[in-house]
DNA sequence: CTGTTAGCGCGTTCAA
DNA sequence: TTGAACGCGCTAACAG
């Protein structure tokens, strides 16, 4: 049987209130009933039962992470930033992989209600606004990462997407293009909505006007990347450059373009978005917006164990916004004169 | 207030015992008394807290997952599989990076024992047997992944590596190839020593003797492979081939051989191991061996939640190895004799 | 500085 | 089929 607090305090000839509060440095303990303690301690190699205590104290120095899918390249960096700094601050991480599905958010975000997390970080999460204001009024802290909610005391962390896809545009721009296509993510989403919003103003900026039969919606995988570009093909508007909304597309984009025939990037530039530990290594390396996942999942961490401490007297925050930054590989060139001819 | 089982009780006029026993089905209710029960959660919005029965029961549906980084990529996959099949048993995962530091693999265990998992998975650790046979000794059971352990009452579930690395070599041979180099992992891992064996045993198998000038060490990083290609050029003994350990050295051996002029798969074969996702869309795509990672990750849980069901009465069992498969892609060619004169 | 006494929210005897 | 009473292991008053 594993020794419980009284036997420590048995041993020890003292309550079991010195012991705790000798273990919790809670107030005072003469030196020698200290010792007394230790020694006791260390010859029944006791170790205070958290679960007990967190019946007691109601917390448990757990938090919860949310996210769609640990194996999207997107969230390992990201997982790590959140596991470092709750190391840091002593929490442990409850890792829930939802699945982009909103009833198992929903399930989950009941569960962690039920299994007392002292606060959750939201992911990219899909369910309703009013789901997250439900399991929020738990009194759970929150924080969102790059996913706008409604619920007013959560702390918001995202990057700019607009402005990193403004900046990959405009990037193409300069290189001279002028047909420059687009695959974007699922259009309910918000991110893939400000991507290509960002987009557009860079079209805008340069006095292009925008052609919808240049863009192609697709879901942030290599598949979509891939049946994106035949669409474009078939389409028939000539363009020169493509920008996908992340680097899985754009990778799929790549390999569609290669099979028909069409070089990277002497043909065809191709921008992603996301700097995927990959997109480093794809033939040809890919030019794309890195994101600080690293650095956003320490933040939104930090963040969230700030408000769990801070227990309610959160005022509305402002969301902290991180911006993408441009890394230019050898997926993309500047426009030779000879391309045009043979834009596709 | 969140509502306990006392406000349910009072309100269906009831006691608790019978709420209980209604919510957990323990023992018959009368079906009149469930559905006032039932009302009365509904109403108050109850939710069991498991903090609490878990402090009664001794079981808190939670299990362990320790693995040195999950930025590996290597381990996405794995949590994925994990996570699944935790998910459909009703279990919960606590992910926790150790980093490879053995200290902190320690400091881990005794944390998670005071938290009560019901267990734990324990992936590539480096700690001594004794600190796993410590915590195991709590009587919290544990699976090995990749790892080999003393501990008697603990599966382990790893692949043949030293099949997948024989495979490896095997086919290199095949393609006509003599000099076959080795870029190992860190050589106190046993990992690193069975692939070594695996690539010792092809060469033996084909009557080739082991040339320790063709073998230096790494610690599965790029950098390790970049470097490592630039120590065995230096030591110049020719090869026309090399087999790293991993697919991220492969890839290091890969930009140091093109850095030095070097064509793959023209002049030099490149053979990796993991086959991570980056592989298929490196420059040239890898040729590698295969890990089915995210059914190793599945099976582990399954064998981690058998022996936490049946509660210490576990044989001793077999380990379960995956076999790796091989995945052959453009890094590797056939020898051509005009390559010979121009082995590096 | 220390001990006594109450709970925390549940599951589980033991009677009825 | 149900309720009263107890205990899981710990922290937090309240005295002394």
């Amino acid at each position: 049987m594993k020794p419980t607090i009284y036997d420590v305090a048995r041993r020890a000839r003292v309550s079991t209130a010195t012991v705790s509060r000798a273990l919790n440095g809670t107030s005072a303990v003469a030196s020698q009933t200290r010792e007394r303690i230790d020694r006791a301690v260390r010859a029944l190699g006791y170790r205070p039962n958290v679960v007990a205590r967190s019946l007691v104290t109601k917390v448990t120095h757990t938090i919860a992470l949310l996210l769609p899918d640990i194996t999207n390249p997107f969230f390992p960096d990201l997982v790590k930033g959140v596991q470092t700094l709750a190391d840091e601050r002593g929490y442990t991480v409850l890792l829930c992989s939802v699945a982009g599905d909103a009833s198992r958010e929903e399930e989950y975000l009941e569960m962690l209600s039920a299994k007392q997390v002292d606060g959750a970080l939201l992911v990219g999460l899909v369910c309703g606004h009013q789901t997250i204001a439900r399991f929020a009024r738990h009194g759970i802290p929150i924080v969102s990462l790059d996913r706008n909610i409604d619920y007013p005391r959560a702390p918001i962390v995202q990057v700019n997407h607009r402005k990193g896809a403004r900046v990959a545009t405009e990037y193409l721009l300069e290189l001279g293009h002028r047909g420059v296509a687009h695959i974007s993510g699922p259009i309910g989403l918000r991110v893939s909505q400000e991507r290509l919003a960002g987009y557009r103003e860079a079209l805008n900026k340069a006095g292009i006007g925008y052609d919808p039969g240049l863009v192609v919606s697709g879901n942030f995988t290599e598949e979509a990347g891939y049946t994106g570009i035949e669409a474009l093909l078939e389409a028939a508007t000539a363009f020169t450059a493509v920008f996908a909304a992340n680097d899985l597309a754009a990778i799929g984009a790549t390999a569609a373009l290669k099979d028909r025939g069409h070089r990277v990037p002497e043909d065809v530039s191709v921008v992603g978005f996301d700097d995927i530990r990959l997109a480093a290594y794809t033939s040809p390396p890919l030019t794309t917006i890195r994101q600080p996942t690293y650095e956003m999942g320490r933040r939104a961490t930090e963040l969230l164990i700030d408000a769990i401490h801070s227990r309610g007297s959160i005022r509305r925050i402002q969301p902290v916004v991180f911006d993408g930054e441009l890394i230019v590989r050898a997926s993309s060139a500047r426009l030779v004169t000879a391309q045009l001819a043979g834009a596709v």
